[in-house]
DNA sequence: AATATTTATCGTATTTATACGATTAAATCA
DNA sequence: TGATTTAATCGTATAAATACGATAAATATT
């Protein structure tokens, strides 16, 4: 059985860990440093850019927004990403 | 099909997100705690301190070790690890 | 209004991670 | 030597992550 022990673990630890794991994929790194570069950036540019489809995006951009790493903004039919410094800044 | 794309991105992002990898369970952040505060540890006191399976705590600290983030010797039948901080200073 | 653009979501296939018991291998102890 | 201790590895079941195409929903364009 791989029943997850993660409650078994520190909030704090629990986290950390959950921070980290919004970092652990290459993709995410690069919507961050997209985002980081260009302070804010419609989801199509980053799909441009990523050698993954569109939809695939759209699921790590969610990932880093359920991780409270990024922030998105409707814009009309288009969809505005940002990254929330503040959650960068906790782990000072 | 899920099949991976990692290679299509830069080795800096790898290496970010291999990293971050490393970190993104709350039982290798509690090992990594416990080696930052005794200096070096045996085995046997981290699953002792863990709730997890031995065969499941020495996987995790292959992860580390794999990743780089620890060090192991071999003492008799005992395993000592102890962190590396060389990886940490990577990013700094 | 009909069409096109943009992005989120659904369904799903495949891969990877997590967890454990059992076993193995090596060293220590009686 | 035989039994015990310690930790790694194997096999495997289950869960989660990754990736894509298809579709949906909402806005914009013609």
């Amino acid at each position: 059985m791989a029943t997850p022990k993660t409650e078994e673990f520190t909030q704090k630890e629990q986290n950390l860990a959950a921070f980290a794991k919004a970092l652990s994929h290459p993709a995410r790194i690069a919507i961050l440093k997209i985002l980081a570069e260009q302070n804010e950036c419609i989801c199509g540019k980053i799909v441009d850019v990523l050698p993954l489809a569109q939809s695939t995006v759209s699921q790590h951009l969610k990932e880093l927004k359920n991780a409270g790493l990024i922030d998105g903004t409707v814009d009309g039919p288009k969809s505005c990403y940002c990254i929330n410094w503040k959650a960068f800044e906790k782990f000072n």
